[in-house]
RNA sequence: GCACUCGUAGCUCAAUUGGAUAGAGCAUCUGACUACGGAUCAGAAGGUUAGGGGUUCGACUCCCUUCGAGUGCACCA
């Protein structure tokens, strides 16, 4: 729409004999209810024109009217200029959509950027606050790639560290040699079965030593459990074989089991960093900072640095004895990903309740004048809730992955049956099915919302596969499908009619706005966005197709130019929906 | 206590980044199939955008304030 930003341009400066630029022309989608389809806000340019808002926008109209042809005709109402663009032009515009084989995939902008997502513990199963960071990982990363970047989508695992000993040794104690064959479960859900044992016991203890007189916090620290797991710990750091080979023969459980989720989810990994091989990193960037001035030490030797002049604490980067903490992991490994990969952005996909670490992060980073450090950005999404409060593993009170999953699937096959369309898929490719349609309404739930936002999940409350849906944008692909086989003879070549109708229209202009939708939502890394276009996308199609026979229409030619038109309304909802990690089938 | 985030229809979410009469879906009520696929379409009803003040031609959006919710403020990760 630039020739028309161009011209009111022109027009403000040959009318008013002032100079604006682009940036002062707000142009905006005409509202349903007026004639045209793109309106100019007048009240910026009342200021030069010294007119009221309805004068100025009436001499523009003319103007516009007078000198592009494109504008076929405009009418103003309380200061916004509606301006009607001619047919030809939107027929014009759908022609090169149509002939664009590629519509939807920008060209490469020789940028590459790293996501990293999903950053798993192994010590417990995954669950739905991991699928919302799964899903938005993965379908950020799809959309940058459709934006043009060069994508590296990594995983970096948190495979050490106390609350993982505490589910070894609760293992070690109670599992009398238990194993996922064994006891017939996935690796993880029996790993995580035994964090929540450890819990129990150790709650016991605390109990106990309570009654003995101690206080709460006397007894958390003393109790014989928990330092039990501290020794653990300190083995593990110190190469002790029999706990090395007992957190090895854990984890590949674990993995066994997160492999089948991730399969599920439908989300993959080119790169996994694991934190028992970077959790020592980041000692020579403190040493870098202390040299440069940005760390100071204290007389106990503990490094610091001070950020309350960016209105941070002081922030501790070294302990006193020398070993590192979390944010000398993150440190060292944030330079271990650049040193890898060297990516001008890089996006971590982390909850909320981190806020404050990765804004002490990357200023750090900054700090230490790392050039990098400015692509850096935390992707932060909100937690999700139940309606009974938040989710904590160790209390069990969470909506595992895997019952959601099949959950999903199961009412997927219900509505599917009753519906009694796909009777004669054969077995297998009813599964398929089930399975894509419970995963494109579970995805479409999570994905349609600004992921900053928290989210409720009512797990006694269905997802619904009707209405602002992931189903309801399958099924409207899969009905564009069924039409479409139907045309007979349809070639590449389609001929233009020579006028629209209101609903033809309303397609061409939404589906003009793909671009636009992918290099926002790649801007804002929001899939969100996406989501959003495509239900809209889908609606404006069902409306249409109720209003026009694709089938039955006046002439052949006209039988092939609303073909070409559901044909690339169903290429745009296919290439969306993948960019949500959502596929659509063929049929439903 | 300090800091950050948030509060929109009964419920779940939008609102072109300061623009028109705040829009959708679900739920409720009503209508449309001897079908180009009804997982659809059309309509009704539902709002003092938490409350108050300010800036502006114009505020859900920006500023102040009160109330409410969440998160963070570990030599844990």
């Amino acid at each position: 729409m630039d020739f028309i930003t161009n011209a009111t341009v022109k027009a403000v400066e040959h009318l008013y004999n002032a100079t604006i630029t682009a940036q002062d022309v707000n142009l905006q989608q005409t509202r349903k209810e007026f004639e045209g389809q793109i309106t100019i806000v007048t009240f910026p340019f009342t200021k030069v024109s010294r007119k009221g808002p309805e004068q100025t926008g009436q001499e523009i109209g003319e103007y516009l009217q007078a000198n592009v042809p494109e504008v076929a005709g405009f009418n103003i109402i309380k200061g916004f200029l509606n301006i009607s663009i001619a047919d030809s032009f939107w027929l014009n515009v759908f022609k090169g959509i149509y002939e664009n084989e590629n519509f939807g995939t920008l060209p490469a902008n020789g940028k590459k950027v790293m996501v990293e997502y999903s950053s798993p513990n192994t010590n417990k199963p995954l669950h739905l606050g991991h699928v919302r960071n799964n899903l938005l990982g993965y379908s950020v990363a799809a959309i940058l790639q459709a934006a043009g970047y060069e994508v590296i989508k990594t995983n970096l695992v948190n495979d050490r560290g106390i609350h993982i000993c505490k589910s070894m040794l609760a293992w070690q104690l109670f599992g009398n040699g238990e194993t996922p064959e064994s006891a017939g479960m996935k690796g993880d859900h029996l790993v995580g079965k035994y964090y929540v044992v450890f819990d129990k016991e150790y709650k016991k203890q605390i109990d106990q030593l309570k009654e003995e007189g101690k206080t709460e916090e006397e007894a958390k620290k003393q109790a014989p459990l928990i330092l039990q797991a501290q020794q653990m710990l300190q083995k593990w750091e110190a190469g002790d074989e029999e706990v090395i080979e007992l957190w090895k023969t854990m984890n590949t459980w674990v993995y066994e089991g997160f492999s089948k989720t991730y399969k599920k989810l439908g989300v993959d990994f080119d790169k996994y960093y694991y934190e028992s091989n970077t959790y020592l990193l980041g000692k020579d960037i403190i040493e870098e900072g202390l040299a440069k001035g940005v760390f100071f030490k204290k007389e106990d030797g503990s490094v610091w640095i001070d950020l309350t002049e960016d209105g941070l604490d002081q922030k501790l980067v070294l302990r006193a004895d020398g070993t590192s903490v979390y944010i000398t992991q993150d440190l060292g490994t944030a330079q271990l990903k650049y040193d890898d990969f060297g990516m001008n952005e890089s996006i971590y996909v982390v909850g909320n309740e981190q806020d404050y670490h990765f804004k002490v992060l990357f200023l750090i980073l900054q700090k230490l004048g790392k050039a990098w450090a400015n692509g850096l950005y935390h992707l932060s999404y909100g937690m999700v809730d139940l309606p009974s409060g938040k989710m904590k593993s160790r209390e069990g009170t969470v909506v595992d992955a895997d019952d959601l999953i099949a959950e999903m699937e199961r009412t997927a096959k219900e509505q599917t049956e009753a519906l009694g369309k796909t009777g004669d898929l054969a077995e297998a490719d009813k599964q398929h099915l089930y399975h894509i349609i419970g995963m494109g309404a579970l995805k479409y739930f999570l994905l349609k919302v600004d992921p900053k936002k928290r989210l409720l999940f009512d797990p006694n409350e269905s997802v619904d596969f009707q209405g602002h849906t992931g189903p309801f944008i399958q099924y409207t692909h899969a009905r564009i499908k069924s039409v479409l086989s139907k045309i007979q003879n349809a070639g590449s070549e389609i001929l233009l009619p020579d006028s629209l109708q209101n609903e033809e229209r309303d397609l061409i202009i939404l589906q003009s706005q793909f671009i636009d939708v992918i290099s926002q939502a790649a801007k804002e890394y929001n899939p969100s966005a996406v989501a959003n276009y495509a239900y809209e996308l889908a609606k404006t199609y069902n409306k249409f197709y109720h209003e026009h026979s694709v089938l039955q229409a006046e002439s052949q030619n006209l039988v092939y130019f609303r073909g070409g038109l559901s044909k690339k309304t169903a290429q745009i909802l296919s290439k969306s929906m993948q960019m949500l990690g959502i596929e659509v089938p063929e049929r439903m």
